[in-house]
DNA sequence: CGTATTGTTATATA
DNA sequence: TTATATAACAATAC
């Protein structure tokens, strides 16, 4: 599920709940979800701390961790994988079976769960944080149509499989590339390189509102309105144009277009 | 026992 | 060597 707009979700919950507040306590219930150190380490490097701002590049959280037990200067770097979450659960809640990592405040907790645990958590220095950043392109929400122009240009794959490449554009998923290439009505395979002007100029404008329209919610809808509500549906119908939708594969991933609205070139 | 799954990455291939 | 394609990862659900 997470894409951009997801951690963007897991960010303002991060921003309300724990931003400035105290860390009483760290249960790793699934070391497995902690990345290059022990759970226990890891517990004895945040338990005590603070979380400061949490900031958002791509589909990485990063949060740092102030006045913590080891002194120095430590940022809590989440990836949510396909199945991750961060939510706070007043006191009381009983626990999800998926819950992996829990920090006690005062009031209630904050949970990473994740069922699929293909990523996880880690603690990292800034120099660390800047190694997980540097294959990353510029995020979705703040790249410019000339620079997403001249990325898509640099690869011939497909224009689906470019979006969904992190280091071309960090924070697309395979459900907002659909959408985006649907509203813009390209053809998810039209060679990323092979986009005149105007075409990248379109996809362009058409990401910016697929992420403003989404972000609000914390996740990529399933309006009827949007492409992405009617993915699943057997054939399913392009909510523009009543055509019915393809369904396809793309680099492996499930794939839905509108054959009428985003014909091969 | 098959099929599928919204992400990333190591490995294979052209 | 490089760019791209595919398999694998974990834990389910159908």
């Amino acid at each position: 599920m997470p894409e951009l707009p997801d951690v963007e979700g897991f960010r303002a919950v991060l921003d309300e709940h724990g931003r400035g507040r105290r860390i009483k306590d760290v249960e790793v219930l699934d070391a497995s979800v902690v990345r290059d150190m022990s759970g226990r380490a890891f517990v004895r490097a945040v338990r005590g701390g603070r979380f400061g701002e949490p900031r958002r590049h791509g589909k990485w959280l990063l949060t740092p961790i102030e006045d913590g037990p080891s002194g120095d200067r430590r940022t809590l770097a989440a990836h949510f994988g396909m199945t991750g979450e961060l939510l706070w659960c007043a006191d009381g809640e009983p626990r999800h079976r998926h819950d992996r990592v829990v920090f006690t405040e005062s009031g209630g907790e904050l949970r990473y769960r994740d069922m699929r645990k293909l990523k996880g958590l880690r603690l990292t220095d800034d120099d660390g944080v800047a190694r997980l950043l540097e294959p990353l392109g510029p995020d979705a929400c703040a790249v410019t149509a000339g620079e997403l122009g001249e990325r898509l240009a640099g690869t011939r794959r497909y224009v689906k499989t470019a979006l969904t490449d992190q280091s071309v554009v960090a924070g697309l998923g395979n459900l907002l590339a659909d959408e985006i290439c649907w509203r813009a009505r390209l053809d998810p395979r039209r060679r990323s390189d092979g986009l005149d002007r105007d075409e990248v100029r379109r996809l362009h404008a058409r990401m910016r509102s697929v992420l403003r329209a989404a972000i609000p919610t914390g996740r990529v809808p399933g309006r009827k309105s949007w492409l992405t509500g009617h993915r699943d549906e057997d054939p399913g119908a392009c909510p523009r144009c009543g055509t019915s939708l393809r369904h396809s594969r793309i680099g492996g991933r499930a794939t839905v277009c509108c054959p009428h609205c985003q014909p091969a070139e």
